[in-house]
RNA sequence: GCCGAUGUCGUCUAACGGUUAGGAUAUCAGGUUUUCACCCUGAGGAUGAGAUUUCAAUUAUCUCCAUCGGUACCA
């Protein structure tokens, strides 16, 4: 079997979208899982619609999710079939559309896309094919002398393929089967346009398949209408041998609704779209990233490998090396998934509680230290060991626990209402001195008197507790009461129940 | 319109002719915690429709329907 082979080749038109990054990764695992090689091209073909930085946003965004690229455009080696971006590869092309030419396998076109606009108004459902090229400006219909020279005066043109109507094209794809089209469906694309030297996408993805030895396509579903002309260059250049085996992937849908996923869909429903974060000079809009958003990569990764593939285990959680080992195209299922946000915090929430609070307190210290709050590291470290639990990111530690930070401001209403007596200022003043007899103030000290004075009092125990925790933490939340005191203090704590006695109710 | 692909709980999916159609997530309820969350237990929730083949169809074939994709000098 030969050498395993893919390549991840999206255009620099945006930033990287998440069902973009899903294929890389859906690339990725298949050819390491074979000891292949993962090339990064760079298909910008169409110079209109290039877009300054996207090429480096889709190299850091596979950085940061561990998809490592061996070859090509962010590859630590430059490669041996240099170079990786189309752009670049502009001379290696123009072999190929000559040979084309001189087999009679395609043709020059002069038509204008104002005339072809005007063909397509005049007749319903206007193909440029075998049906129709006999109308057009090409030359099929004009005489050699009068293409010479219409090309030496200077004028544009586009190269078509000339296809043969008729024909089963037949496309073996690994997660569908055999798909089989007419060749009388697909028109006469255009594999070359004179106006920027450049070849379309058509022309392109399988010259560069065959020279960088390609040997699996693997991308989206919306290619799939475009294989049996890909298969079909694959014959018209004599490459049938080693043309590369076709997998197309569903496609990820929007999560309410149908339809691919899109742009502004993320911010439109409160979720990233794209791997991190994307600020689109043109408009000064920045469309959030996962990243940002304070997802694990490991979890995207995760995430992202279930949508569309699974072992056929129950296992849910995967590293990388173990999806690597289980990854197979025929698991790969051939319906499009609706992105499910909710399931990708779920994701989230696993591998926060699995990392060790250590390297979460390093990146929660930072979010205190841009809030201008300076603590001792192993009191963060305590403090997300206490609150973890409860919080699907790192960036939501800040709100189950700024109460230890910040002395509480008001007091829920609710709260007060249910929970703050006539008798609680009496009784919690009682607290305060009973809590200031404490010298070792352990969660276990102050929770042993404080119990044994309740009981000696025969106050009710629930109503002293949540009181006294509306005093230290403003609402009825957070961990237990006497954690949370140990680690503010006994100054901190007496201090905020005397607060609480001012100015709740007055 | 034409061409192609795809239809299993709300969502991601398992079951590759025989299962009470399984799991996860989400939702709801109970338990736990005298708070909240985590957690535990439980509940409801699906084979798009109709034929055909078969002793037996989620699974095979056909028709219809629906959805998505393609139909550009975009990728």
């Amino acid at each position: 079997m030969r050498k395993v082979r893919v390549r991840f080749a999206p255009s620099p038109t945006g930033p990287l979208h998440i069902g973009g990054v899903r294929t890389a990764l859906y690339n990725y695992l298949f050819a390491k899982k074979h000891g292949g090689d993962m090339l990064l091209r760079i298909e910008d073909t169409d110079s209109a619609r290039f877009v300054p930085g996207a090429e480096e946003y889709i190299v850091e965004s596979l950085n940061w999710l561990g998809i490592n690229i061996d070859e090509g455009v962010g590859a630590k080696s430059p490669g041996t079939h240099a170079p990786y971006r189309q752009s670049e590869r502009k001379a290696i092309y123009r072999k190929y559309v000559d040979q084309l030419l001189e087999k009679d396998l395609a043709y020059v076109a002069f038509d204008t896309p104002a005339e072809l606009d005007t063909k397509r108004a005049e007749i319903a459902n206007f193909q440029y094919d075998s049906s129709t090229r006999s109308l057009m400006t090409n030359s099929l219909t004009l005489n050699g002398d009068e293409v010479k020279s219409r090309i030496e005066n200077g004028e544009q043109y586009v190269v078509r393929i000339k296809i043969e109507p008729d024909q089963e094209i037949k496309v073996q794809d690994l997660i569908r089967g055999e798909v089989v089209v007419n060749s009388s469906v697909i028109d006469d694309k255009v594999l070359f346009k004179s106006s920027d030297e450049l070849p379309t996408y058509h022309l392109a993805n399988v010259v560069d398949d065959y020279l960088m030895e390609i040997s699996h396509v693997i991308r989206g579903e919306e290619w799939l209408p475009s294989a049996p002309l890909h298969v079909l260059l694959y014959q018209y250049l004599g490459w049938t041998e080693v043309m590369p085996e076709f997998a197309h992937l569903p496609l990820l849908l929007k999560p309410d609704g149908n339809g691919k996923l899109s742009k502004r869909d993320g911010d439109r429903l409160g979720f990233p779209v794209f791997p991190i974060n994307w600020l689109d000079s043109k408009i000064g809009e920045t469309f959030s990233g996962y990243r940002e958003a304070g997802y694990f990569p490991e979890a995207v990764v995760n995430f992202l490998s279930l949508l569309g593939w699974n072992p056929g285990t129950e296992q849910e959680i995967f590293s990388m090396d173990e999806l690597i080992e289980l990854f197979s195209l025929e698991r790969v299922s051939k319906s499009g998934a609706k992105f499910d946000y909710e399931k990708g915090k779920w994701f989230n929430h696993k591998y926060l509680q699995a990392k060790p609070n250590i390297e979460i307190a390093e990146i929660f210290q930072k979010v205190l230290i841009e809030k201008g709050i300076n603590t001792d590291f192993s009191k963060v470290e305590k403090i997300v060991s206490l609150v973890k639990e409860r919080a699907n990111f790192v960036n939501e530690l800040w709100d189950q626990s700024a109460f230890f930070f910040v002395a509480p401001t008001e007091y829920d209403a609710k709260t007060v209402q249910k929970r703050w007596k006539d008798e609680t200022p009496t009784q919690m003043t009682e607290l305060i001195d009973v809590l200031k007899e404490i010298n070792e103030f352990t969660p276990e000290n102050t929770e042993e008197v404080v119990k044994e004075w309740i009981t000696s009092k025969e106050y009710n125990l629930g109503g002293i507790m949540n009181a006294f925790r509306l005093s230290v933490v403003g609402e009825p939340k957070g961990p237990h009461i006497f954690d949370i005191i140990a680690v503010i203090g006994k100054d901190e704590t007496i201090a905020r129940i005397k607060s609480a006695i001012n100015n709740i109710n007055s």
